[in-house]
DNA sequence: GTTTAGCGTTACATGTTGTAACGTTACAAG
DNA sequence: CTTGTAACGTTACAACATGTAACGCTAAAC
């Protein structure tokens, strides 16, 4: 999948944020900072489904869109990429790579390590 | 900065590797996977220099180009943009998202940020 | 029956990327 | 010194992505 616009962007995170949506249940929530015509917010929704964001279902003469997909899943797909990318596959290279350019504390790190291996145990 | 289409991303990784190369250097690198005409190459490099990814110095008649900032730099700056977009702003999130969808072993990333710690207070 | 909400189709301007031809200039060889 | 050539700058263009929207059709609502 390939990377997504600004208008694209916000409609998805809407989605996210919604959980489920019509057109005009989009276009109204982001009126104030992307005003659009209807028939514009359809385009974009459709778009994004072809790309496989998204999927609708029909409801009476309605669609009703929802997210193909979890955010953190998407954000996880992203980051694979770019480990692939840029860091040859190594998740380590990144983190190091993150905690040399100061976008994470080294030992905040570790802290976030041990929380989530330790919120996976308890959940069996 | 934006994304970058293949042909500048194989340029870029190219750079990355070798430190500093000419275009004729780049050109025939990627001869195999890519092969272009040389004004092709050097519309390419150009074109990273100006979305800040590379620099170049003149040596003889000859434009010698480098990367403009460490490959890891611009991971960690990519992910954080992802971190930022998709996770709210929260690395826990995306790590967690990572375990989720089995990017990532929630052991194996304890290990990492372990031994990523320890080489950080080593290095006083 | 007329209006209207919501969809499909089609269109277009702008920007990005890959690709390259052409012209210029300066050094190297003869 | 003339000529070839390596390297550069300029310009161009096709394909695609993205934002934007008009127009027309259909079914439901009034």
């Amino acid at each position: 999948m390939k990377g997504l616009g600004e208008i694209e962007q916000a409609v998805l995170e809407r989605l996210w944020l919604s959980g489920a949506s019509t057109a005009e249940d989009c276009r109204e929530a982001l009126a104030t900072t992307h005003p659009m015509k209807d028939s514009t917010i359809r385009t974009v929704l459709r778009r994004l489904e072809e790309k496989g964001y998204l999927t609708h279902e029909v409801r009476g003469r309605t669609y009703v869109y929802r997210p193909a997909e979890a955010r953190l899943s998407v954000a996880a797909r992203a980051v694979k990429q770019l480990v692939d990318r840029f860091c040859g596959g190594s998740v380590e290279q990144l983190l190091a790579g993150m905690v040399e350019n100061e976008v994470l504390d080294s030992e905040e790190l570790e802290r976030l390590a041990r929380r989530i291996a330790r919120r996976k145990e308890q959940r069996r």
